[in-house]
DNA sequence: CTGTTAGCGCGTTCAA
DNA sequence: TTGAACGCGCTAACAG
């Protein structure tokens, strides 16, 4: 049986103080003369009293929680944000929900409503499709949002990214100047907004280089490795193609795969970047060339303006683009 | 500005009736008159009111939200675990913390306190090192618990895992039947029991092949890819070695790449397998041999345990031993 | 079928 | 520096 746990009256009973002095006592609430701490503290180590958060939130109006929306936590892109969010969060003693989506729109609106009613202090989210409007209307409600990679409505939520068409640049260029010029791309899934913002800059490097954009050249990708596959296959029909630029790492390991099995060699053949840099992406074969995105800053700063926000402090600034770098490894090579 | 919430109290005023009747409305707790339900529907989707968690959850102590405390989210069988829970939760209105650990003893105890306090219905905890005193202490406080991987005393904590044993052993059989006497191993890290688990099938296997098992083949991992990389890298001066069993994917993955980066080929000269089967070991170059982990399975009745738990229902079970399974890719091959 | 009345455990006035 | 009293928003008896 589960004894009932000592609440506050305990404590102030065997202290031999009110509830009050109690409560002063444990948030640091106001002076209290050293020795009545000493018996507080007594009373809470030999009862081994907690406070009750639920009824503390109920007063104060703050959970100490936030959330974390995103589709996909196997993504290990996503999943390094949680270490760096955390992190930032357990310095607050706040305390973090995740929650995945899988893409689903209503899935998505669905889990809004509920960290609403949870009274959650904030909430990050990261690679939703559900319309602006609909995020928006929770903000308006007073649930604190941040984005990630995607621009909602910047006045009223803060947009924390990376240059996505900047990254996508640098990646075709790599390519280019290594002396390719049938380049295929791997794109995301075609809701994503970062997913366009990877193909414009693919295609302002192209353009760029006087080369013109063959739509055949592109294939739609999932983010996954599996989707990655898929969409090697198709393109390494096209067997004039030297190069791809996948839209993110797990794609890019996909058609490292793909290509191999179906006997081409990378980078001799056929050269592949892709876009993250994950923690796994020194590790395959051949080391992946891709564009660096800094995880660890990105979510410090969505986690650092949330918490803001959360606090009623004014947001100095409500968007941060951090840059991508090109990391150059061994899928890449000038065509043969 | 954010205004205030309307409260139960609101709905039953606009509504003419009492707030107990607002409250067994909601709750689908006793009978209601269906005009009467009509008129609180009406006021609830007029005042776009949503109940307070907070408040409920004091009443009823019961927050709808249980944990998952673990040391790294990065590591993708971890992720994959998530997916499961989070299912299974959601049906019945759950919401999950994730809290990581990065292994640190300290940290895991520090979560495990909060967790209580936070008044959550229940946690999972897999990989922890705390001993299993000051866990079953938790427990007997009243905060539910099921492990995964890890046997703390269960009778009082459910347990979920697959025979980390027999997988070993399966992985290790298959490279003696291909016909490999050196095999070396990367083990996991020292305090975890799963890696002793996992070294113990190894030995059976050898030792049930008349093969006499030489310390030195066996190095320290730590279930990452730098990990395995490192490892392999000691492990490969031992030229006489065709084969390396990792004890888990990540560490296989290092493992594939510090081989190929030192000129080694893979299957033909040297043989690896792993160990968790990960999604993405279908598509790392060459494809992973490994021995699968449900860890779908594993995590929906941990989920489904812990649910059992923390709503006061008898657990009929306390232990679920999964039987894992050999994959063969293309990672294993005879020696040459 | 519905209303009245108590709390759930805590923070926070306002006085003392 | 401390205590009494109130209320946060909700559910759960107990009457009716």
């Amino acid at each position: 049986m589960r004894k009932a746990r000592p609440t506050i009256y305990d404590v102030a009973r065997l202290a031999g103080v009110s509830t009050a002095t109690v409560s002063r006592a444990l948030n640091g609430t106001g002076q209290i003369a050293p020795a009545t701490r000493a018996m507080i503290d007594d009373a809470v180590a030999q009862l081994g009293y907690h406070p009750n958060t639920a009824a503390r939130s109920l007063v104060t109006r703050s959970t100490q929680t936030i959330a974390l929306l995103l589709p996909d936590i196997t993504n290990p892109f996503y999943a390094a944000l949680v270490s760096g969010i955390q992190e930032r969060a357990l310095e607050t003693g706040h305390t973090m929900l995740l929650c995945t989506t899988e893409g689903d729109p209503e899935r998505e609106e669905q889990y809004l409503s509920l960290l609403r009613a949870k009274q959650v202090d904030g909430v990050l989210v990261d690679g939703l499709v559900l319309p602006p409007d609909r995020i928006t209307r929770f903000v308006r409600e007073g649930l604190p949002i941040v984005c990630l990679d995607r621009d909602i409505d910047s006045t009223l939520v803060p947009l924390v990214q990376v240059d996505n068409r900047l990254g996508a640049r640098l990646a075709t260029e790599h390519l280019l100047e290594l002396g390719h010029e049938r380049i295929g791309h791997i794109a995301g899934p075609p809701d994503l907004g970062i997913s366009d913002e990877r193909i414009e800059g693919y295609r302002d490097a192209l353009r760029a280089a006087g080369i013109a954009v063959d739509p055949e050249l592109i294939a739609v990708g999932s983010f996954t490795e599996e989707g990655g596959y898929e969409a090697a296959r198709v393109l390494s029909d096209k067997w004039d193609l030297t190069a791809l630029f996948a839209a993110n790492d797990l794609s890019a390991i996909g058609a490292l795969s793909a290509l191999v099995q179906s006997g081409r060699r990378v980078p001799e053949e056929v050269s592949v970047v892709g876009f993250d840099d994950l923690r796994l992406s020194r590790f395959t074969n051949p080391p992946l060339t891709t564009v660096h995105q800094p995880a660890g800053e990105i979510a410090r700063h969505a986690a650092e303006l949330l918490l803001e926000l959360a606090s009623g402090r004014p947001v100095e600034r409500m968007r941060y683009f951090l840059e991508p770098g090109l990391v150059v490894r061994s899928s890449t090579a000038p065509p043969s």
